[in-house]
DNA sequence: TAAACATATGAACAATTATTCATATGAAAG
DNA sequence: CTTTCATATGAATAATTGTTCATATGTTTA
């Protein structure tokens, strides 16, 4: 996978190019960095161990410990998946004692997630 | 990465299972194979690429040659980015003549691309 | 029918990534 | 301070995947 646009790349070799179209979409596209940005936060989305985790959250808070057992996963595969979505803020923690209880960061998590299950059922 | 849960994985070797929770919220959780679809989706949006040609059929439909002179790529790229971007029916096409025209299968991928969007400008 | 052009696709390679295993960190209790 | 327990993390491995290259398909025009 491409990390950036900025080397050199051969062009489309057809002939068919509509430029005055072309032209007109370019203007309007955000920046290269922000559509990577966007890419990257999708693929946190993109795994079913993490939808999981996002879903059970959903519901109430939980400890590590509780989602590795509902998800019928060890701790350290969880903990590491929730490393990933903390940092992508998509959930967030508290600490109690020696429990850490996690849970959901904002809404969009939440509209991100039915409009893709709405898609779905389609 | 796991496809399915079917098989026997071991569980979370801690103590402080929280079991009524862990029961109330595997109640409502989506089916397995559901969830595993919504990933499917996500992932389809977790590449920059993917997201480029989603954010470019925002405004205009294009052919494929378009496309990849607007994002300095082959098309060879782009029509392998387009199949599977077709195959999550995120987008849709009409041929004319050699010549063939995609653009965004319905309102879902707005939403979805624009919600994203606003998580990261947060 | 043949040539030209737009698009599609199969195979291969390089790069990414989810899980496991072993171990470290940090908090509470004895 | 030592033990126990919940969580975090580094390294390694296995599996997935995006792009390239070569070539195939399908449509139009000469």
């Amino acid at each position: 996978m491409r990390i950036t646009d900025s080397e050199p790349i051969e062009q489309c070799d057809c002939v068919c190019v509509h430029q005055e179209i072309v032209d007109f979409v370019t203007a309007d596209m955000p920046a290269e960095e922000k559509l990577y940005d966007l890419a990257e936060l999708f693929k946190v989305f993109g795994d079913s161990t993490r939808i999981k985790i996002l879903y059970v959250l959903f519901e109430k808070e939980m400890c590590v410990c509780d989602i590795a057992e509902l998800l019928h996963m060890t701790q350290s595969a969880i903990s590491h998946q929730l490393r990933v979505l903390k940092q992508s803020s998509l959930v967030k923690f508290r600490r109690e004692g020696k429990t850490v209880y996690y849970s959901l960061a904002d809404s969009h998590v939440r509209t991100i997630i039915n409009q893709g299950m709405e898609h779905i059922e389609e």
